[in-house]
Order: structure tokens, then sequence, then C-alpha cells
DNA sequence: CTGAAAGCGCTTACAG
DNA sequence: CTGAAAGCGCTTACAG
């Protein structure tokens, strides 16, 4: 797409230029204006008892007059806690990852934290360097969606009180709870089982396998894959494991399981209207518009994201106890 | 789907209980242990020149074993500026609104800002509490898409210095830089012609519209829907312009123009092979997938935020004027 | 009922 | 090269 935009200035309409103004009226402003000292204006502002109607009123005059407006910011300072949470996601683009943020944005608005954000693109550096510049900022806690590698980086900060979860991947790091859908635990295989045996069920017995073209997590995938088909009875042949959308064409399976949205993509563009089944990992938007129908097998982000949410504010709430392991459920959305 | 959820505590080889730490150090202590004045310290954390090796060393020496990490609130209260914007958007699963805030955020972490951010589900309250909650913490600017009505509440903090950019849709406040697609645009119906012109090539006469139910953006998309239709020397049936998907199948249109991706997929499925083409505003992943075949059109959203960034940034750098209406180029998916 | 002082954790302006 | 004091905009603890 063309990176050319175009600019206008004005509608013909406005009053006038655009300026930054200077210098925004402080409580100190106000307790000058209103004749009274700092502290009145400071009890007038948070409702606290004991301030004449009178001395009220004039105090209310002052701030209407000059407009002032509390700085959130001074006051936490003073306070100790930020009322702030951090969410670090893979990427806005991934619906998952989005998605989590409905949730936990739900739940920080129902108890008055803002959230900071921000997105890795699963790239190492750039989470450290968020996780740092937002704790630097002394927020109360943290979710984050773990990118390969270590959250070393992350112990003194745990240790200084940040409230942490991670979410839809297992970190290594064992010292803070996590919410992830139950198809990625390495001694749950949920997931998997219940594609394949939704297939077994259809009566496919040559099922094949398109994965992650390696890494650590396309071991985890493929264990998963042989403990499901040996669970459904089946029999797996090593060259069905080893598929690539380009070779999928040329084998004899009669049905796919994809690891991801990607995959499923990538099997339905190489199939073309070839009459293998096709079944995978994430659920999508329209989904049900595509021909042939592609069942997937699917879970609740928006939960996770709240479940991680809730799980923080306890933490915050001063609950102690070792890390807990929350597994969202997965389900099979047969189409 | 189900919201149960398995909550699992501790590994079996964690180090302990999640506790939240007490206190972290500050300047003072670092001071304080290397034997040197607050000064010191700061000039050190700074990286400011005039402090010999000896003392560099013991005042480094002495945030190595505190683990000090600069509260970086603090030092922005100080100096007077945040390095913060916000960010609120309609809703974070829609993927728009996504991709604008991965554009934002690209030039954001180039220019080492932090973002808060938000969703309205096109609430004005929850757009106004957002926008007033980030203005109290004293953000520098705020890029908003903004919500039915008046946005009168953000004037004070314009005026107070707050940048501000609009995207996506047009705002009823004139006061401030505004990036849009070029469909939305009351004098730019750029959108609406090519999606007709596209049909009226390819033979179609009988052209319908499927838009939103009701309200005052409606009228909008239907008069650039006429205005198109004319451009293109068709003529169109007022029966045409009130469709909704139901009726649609007893209509004798052949083709169908959908205001967006919603409508896209209410068309497809009230017509389901029925030979009529489809064609609406907005891509949409996999859509490539569909039969029969939809064309849309489309615009960068990752673009419409990297631009807001950037005049975020301008203003923020002090540059005056009236306000800019920036307009995203759109183009035609053809399927 | 109201206020003067100290402090949150840092930087700025100035002095030695 | 180093430091003591004042201040960012607020709250806390205490006094009158």
């Amino acid at each position: 797409m063309s990176n050319q935009v175009t600019t206008v200035n004005g509608s013909g309409r406005v009053s006038g230029d655009i300026s930054r103004g200077g210098g925004r009226p402080t409580m100190k402003d106000v307790a000058t204006r209103a004749g009274v000292a700092l502290k009145t204006v400071s009890r007038v502002v948070n409702r606290e008892p004991g301030v004449t109607p009178e001395t009220t009123q004039r105090v209310l005059g002052a701030i209407e007059d000059l407009g002032f407006r509390r700085n959130e910011s001074a006051r936490l300072l003073r306070t100790g806690h930020t009322a702030t949470l951090g969410y670090i996601a893979d990427s806005w683009t991934d619906p998952d990852h989005a998605a989590v943020y409905r949730g936990l944005e739900n739940v920080a608005r129902e108890h008055g934290y803002l959230l900071y954000s921000g997105s890795t693109d699963r790239d190492r550096g750039r989470e450290e360097r968020l996780a740092l510049a937002m704790c630097a900022r002394r927020v109360d806690g943290l979710v984050i969606s773990p990118s390969q590698g270590a959250q070393d980086y992350l112990i003194p900060e745990i240790e200084a009180g940040v409230a942490t979860v991670f979410v839809l991947r297992p970190p290594e790091l064992e010292r803070a709870d996590t919410v992830l859908p139950d198809i990625v635990l390495p001694d749950q295989r949920a997931g998997a089982r219940l594609a394949i045996a939704h297939l077994a069920r259809l009566g496919h017995r040559k099922i094949g396998l398109l994965g992650e073209p390696a890494g650590p997590r396309s071991g985890a995938l493929r264990s998963g894959y042989a403990e499901a088909m040996a669970a459904a009875g089946l029999t797996s042949d090593p060259a069905w494991l080893a598929l690539d959308a380009a070779a999928l064409a040329g084998t004899s399976v009669t049905a796919v399981f994809c690891a991801n949205r990607e995959r499923i993509a990538s099997a339905l563009r190489a199939l073309g209207p070839r009459g293998v089944t096709v079944i995978g990992f994430g659920d999508f938007k329209f989904a049900d518009l595509i021909t042939p129908p592609v069942t997937v097998v699917s879970y609740d982000p928006v939960l996770i994201g709240s479940t991680a949410g809730e799980l923080l504010l306890r933490r915050l709430a001063g609950e102690q106890g070792p890390p807990r392991q929350v597994r969202v459920p997965v389900r099979l959305v047969v189409r």
C-alpha cells in the first residue's frame, strides 16, 4: 500500500492555531487565590470533613476560576503506589493478545487502575526494556506474554514487590503466577486430544501434523500429537509429522491438524478443494464463511486477561503463597 | 464458552512463596552507603561529567549492592514532562484499532515514550473518563478514536498543553489534528467511488447498499453511495438503500456494497452461493479463503497510527499553526 | 475548623 | 570535583 498521505491545513472555520499552553495551576495557586492554606485546598479536593461550607465554596470557586486539576502523578508519588498496571503483549495485530488486553482492562477499570502497555513482536530485548521501563515508573503489577528466553531480569522487581502474572505461554521463571490455555502445558494435551479424537470419530485414520518449523515448542506439539494419536488408538507415520504446506498435497493423509491460525490458512491455500479435512488451534473472525468448513480448537482469551487481572489484584491485596497456575479450558468449535 | 478455570498451586520445584517486598532503595540510601552526597549519586546516575573515577566506582558499587533503580516517576515530576502518550481506542478486538496502536507504538518507542492506553467500546462516558484520567497523570499527548458526541471536555486540557490527535473517525472538536482514512471525510468519497466504479466496470447496474441501521453516520454513507452511483452513470432504486441482510435475498440487485466487515459477513451469510457479488469496507485476515471471493476497500491502519504519533511529536516539539487534517489513501483489494 | 512543617524521590541552581 | 539547599505538586503527621 502507498505510504503517501495528504495533509490539509485548517478547516476554514477553526478558531485559530494550536499552541502549547504554559503552566497548569497548582494547589498552591488555588490556596493563594482562595486565601487559605494549601492543606485546606487538599481537604476540599479530597472531600475530607471539617471544612466550613463557606471555606469550601471559596476554594471550589478558586478551583473553577483557575481550571485547576490535581496532578495525579504527584499525589501518587507521595502515596507510594501508582494505581497502574502494565501489559506486555506479543503484537497488537494478534487477536489473542488484543483480547487478553480487553479482559485485563475490564478488571483494571473496575478497580481504578490505568494501564501502561507495549508489544514485543516476540523480541526478548524489547520485552526486557519494556518491563523495566514500566517498573521504573513503578507500576504496581505486570502482565506479560513471555518471549523466548529467561525472565531473570524480573527477579529484583518481583522481590521489590511488583506483582507479576505470565499469560498465554509458559515462562521460564517459576516465581510468578501464570494463566495459560489448557493446550500449552507440558503435562496436559487437552487441545490436541480434543482435535484428534474428533477426527477419529469422523473416521479419519491418517492424520497429519502441520506444526512449527523447528524450535523448542515444536517438540511439545509433536509429542502432544503423538500422545493424542495413541489415545485415539491410531498409529502415526513419521512422514506425517514433518509436513509443511507444500508437502501436504502429496501425502495420503485425509486430515491435517494445524499448530495455529497461520498454519490453518497455509493448509487451506495449499489444499484447495481437495477434500482433506483441516483442523487446528485458534479460532478467527468469519472462519464460518470459509469453504470447506474448518473446525478449530479454541479458548477464551478475554477470560485469560481478566483472570490475570484478578490474580494481580489478589497479590496486591497481600495474598501470599506459592505461584498459581491457572488453566483456561479449551473447546472444540465444530464446523 | 465455560467460565470455569482450574488453579494449581505451586510446581513442586519453586523456591517458595510469593510475597510483596518492602521498600526500594532510594538515591539517599545509595548516597549514605557510598559516603557521598545525594547530588553525587545523581551525577553518576545521569552520567554527568566531573566525578572522579574512584567516587564513581564507590557509587556504582553501592547501586549494585542495594539493587537501586531510579524512580522515573519522581524524576519526571521534577522535570515537568512525563514522556508518556495516551491512546484511546474503540476496542482491542477491532483489528483497525489494534493496528493503529501498533503504528503509534512504533513511533513512541523510537522516541522514548511509554504509552497509557484504554478502550471505550464507543461509550462517550468511558472516553471522557479515560482521557481525563490520562491528563491527570499528565500525559504529554493523546491519540483518540472519538466516540459519538462532543469532545469539549478536552478543551482545557488542550489549552494546558496536551497535544491531541484524533484518528479513524472525524471528531466534533475542530481544535486538534486528525488522521483519517480517505473514506470518512464528508467531502471525499474516494472509498465509495472505488467500489462502485469497480462493480460498474464488471457490468453491474443494480447495486445495493448494506449500511448502518440508522444514526448520523448512515446518512454520510448513503450520500457517498448515491454520489458514487451517479459518478458511475448508474441510477439507484430507493429500495436498494434500505437493505438489511434479511431483505437482501429478495431483491434484484446483482451486487451489494457493505458499510463494514460485519455487514460483509452478514451479506455473505444471508446470500450463500447465490451469485450476488459482495464488496465492502474493511479487509480482514484470511478474507482470501472465503468463497465466493469478496473484494474490499481497504487502508493501512498502521500508517494512521504512526502518522498520528509523528503529528503528536511535532506539536510537542513546538510546532504551531492550524489543525492538520491528514488523509490516508484507500485502495481496492480485488479478489 | 485551619494551618505550618516535613517529606515522597528525584533535579535544578548555586556555592565552595 | 563535591555538596547543602530549595523545589516539582502533592500528602502525612502534628499543632493550634
